[in-house]
DNA sequence: TTGACATATGCCGATATGGACATATATTCT
DNA sequence: AGAATATATGTCCATATCGGCATATGTCAA
């Protein structure tokens, strides 16, 4: 076996910066390729390749206007990744560590008093 | 140039599948490797490598425990995953299309009223 | 010390990529 | 039609994986 394709998902295709940084790009308005090569300082042979990833797992959309193709977003995609990350959440939180030291230290007072009585 | 290090940061991290599974097999409770390996099924060496991976990019922490070493969760790297895609939450959500929809047609409406009079 | 068990690494092979460059394709303008 | 502009693709290169396998390293038990 080899190594496993990056093309194939949204948790790949959001992996590479310059992806994310399209992404970024595309909130709230279209823009047309060059434009985001401009933006990103890339040239655009390699933003229309990122494109097309970001088109393949389906976070992008295109429209044909006259010469250009506007790019827009589709960040449905994203949920997954969303809910994927939120699973994680409360194991991140402070507050949940704290809760989580305290309630140990609880157990050792218990402990502590069960013995002496 | 060449590809990009997908070792680097937890994006990367968490775009191979396994290792999104060892952090979720990691919730909670710290395991040593083989018992990830064989809850994974994949070989040790392999789970091994994954490990290496995430805790270079500081999601798991390991501890020492006589023959063995636990790995634990440490999901604090992921809060930058989370707080870029939370950045496109309006964008897939559903009320905000409504919304955007409902927009457009009061502007239309006012257009139509504006011509009207 | 020897053996069993748990993990980490090194090496090799196959392949997917990211990037640069040249070029094909499509659209608009003159 | 021919030129200019906007994009998409194909090819080539260098490199970073992912996986398997063998093996080094470390720990514990007899």
């Amino acid at each position: 076996m080899a190594r496993a394709a990056t093309t194939s998902d949204a948790f790949n295709a959001v992996a590479e910066p310059q992806r994310r940084r399209i992404l970024a790009l595309l909130k709230g308005r279209e823009r047309p390729v060059n434009e985001l090569a401009r933006a990103l300082r890339i040239t655009q042979p390699r933003t229309s390749k990122h494109l097309r990833v970001l088109r393949e797992v389906g976070l992008v959309r295109v429209r044909e206007a006259g010469q250009q193709r506007l790019y827009g977003l589709d960040a449905r995609g994203l949920q997954p990744v969303h809910e994927w990350v939120i699973g994680f959440e409360q194991y991140w939180n402070e507050n949940f560590d704290r809760l989580n030291e305290y309630v140990k230290k609880l157990q050792q007072k218990e402990h502590a008093d069960a013995k002496r009585s």
